[in-house]
DNA sequence: AATTGTGTTGAT
DNA sequence: TCAACACAATTG
């Protein structure tokens, strides 16, 4: 049940041990949350731990940020389900999306401690929804409208790179054949622009990798299967990557003026079984975005019947 | 000087 | 694993 799983607030105790010491001492107050720590000049402290190790995740103000900090946290480190300060329905609407749940997948903890400490969680969380949805992953309309909502982003974000679109890897895009499909609406949408400079016999196409390589992939469109590949140079990467078969790989564009593309990858782990949990929970949403094709996009199927479980 | 964040301890 | 406490390190 979910109430018992959330830390209780009557635990504070620190006027029921002794009346006295608490009206009288120098005490710092408890605090009833989980993870949160009183600090002397009457702020608050939130912590995590971590194999016995302590993990520093701010200060603030106000008790209550210093507890869904220490949720939040508590979602990176523990996962999906773990004890929290608040129960579900207790929280905002975002830590019931699956959108979070995404956005906790595609960052490191350092990096989800860091945006905790700054302060800029919930900044960089809409950073990354405002993306997902206007910057073209799920295909919204052609023309005007999708170039407005791109400038809008660019400022307001500060972000240096743009979302292009993941890809689930393939059997096949990861096999010997030495080439990878780009879905077709994806192609169209951020690599077409490059094809038709060399249409027919095919392009390169440059990415950097999270360290700095660069990887030059052949790009073109086989009329036989009527698909676009990634194809001369895709082999290597699969192999120094070690990419395997339902692992994401991830195609970003920085925002300047060079335009630089990035291919990034990442082993497929996102907790399905938890997702299905929160979509129960929020009921309508996710529904609507699965329709558009944001389940094979981010490798999040929740079809009842198919696919492997990742765990 | 004020505040943050660590070293450390003891309890659960 | 956790919060309490003392206080060192850091910040403005």
């Amino acid at each position: 049940m979910d109430l018992m799983s959330c830390w209780n607030r009557s635990t504070r105790d620190y006027s029921t041990v002794i009346g006295a010491k608490a009206a009288s001492s120098n005490k710092l107050p408890s605090s009833g949350y989980k993870g949160v720590v009183p600090q002397s000049n009457g702020r608050w402290g939130a912590q995590i731990y971590e194999k016995s190790h302590r993990v520093w995740l701010g200060t603030f103000d106000d008790e209550e940020e210093a507890a869904k900090t220490y949720n939040i946290a508590s979602l990176k480190f523990r996962g999906l389900d773990a004890i929290t300060n608040f129960s579900r329905n207790q929280m905002t609407p975002y830590e019931c999306d699956v959108t979070e749940a995404l956005f906790l997948e595609s960052h490191s903890k350092a990096e989800i401690v860091d945006m905790l400490r700054k302060h800029s969680y919930a900044n960089e969380l809409e950073m990354y929804k405002h993306k997902l949805y206007n910057g073209g992953a799920l295909g919204l309309d052609a023309g005007g409208k999708r170039m407005k909502c791109h400038l809008d982003l660019m400022d307001t974000c500060s972000s240096e790179r743009e979302l292009l679109f993941e890809k689930v890897a393939t059997p096949s895009d990861v096999g010997r054949l030495n080439r990878m499909v780009i879905p077709k609406q994806h192609a169209e949408k951020h690599f077409q622009v490059h094809l038709s400079v060399g249409f027919g016999k095919g392009v390169l196409l440059k990415f950097e990798d999270e360290v700095g390589n660069v990887w030059r992939f052949g790009y073109c469109y086989w009329s036989s299967s009527q698909s676009y590949v990634l194809s001369k140079g895709w082999i290597r990467f699969v192999k120094e990557k070690k990419l395997k078969a339902g692992d994401v790989v991830r195609f970003e564009r920085s925002v300047g003026e060079d335009k630089k593309m990035f291919i990034d990858c990442r082993p497929r782990n996102v907790d399905v079984s938890g997702i299905r949990e929160m979509h129960s929970r929020v009921g309508e949403p996710l529904g609507a975005v699965q329709d558009d094709g944001m389940v094979r996009l981010f490798g999040v199927n929740i079809q009842p019947s198919t696919g492997p479980r990742f765990q």
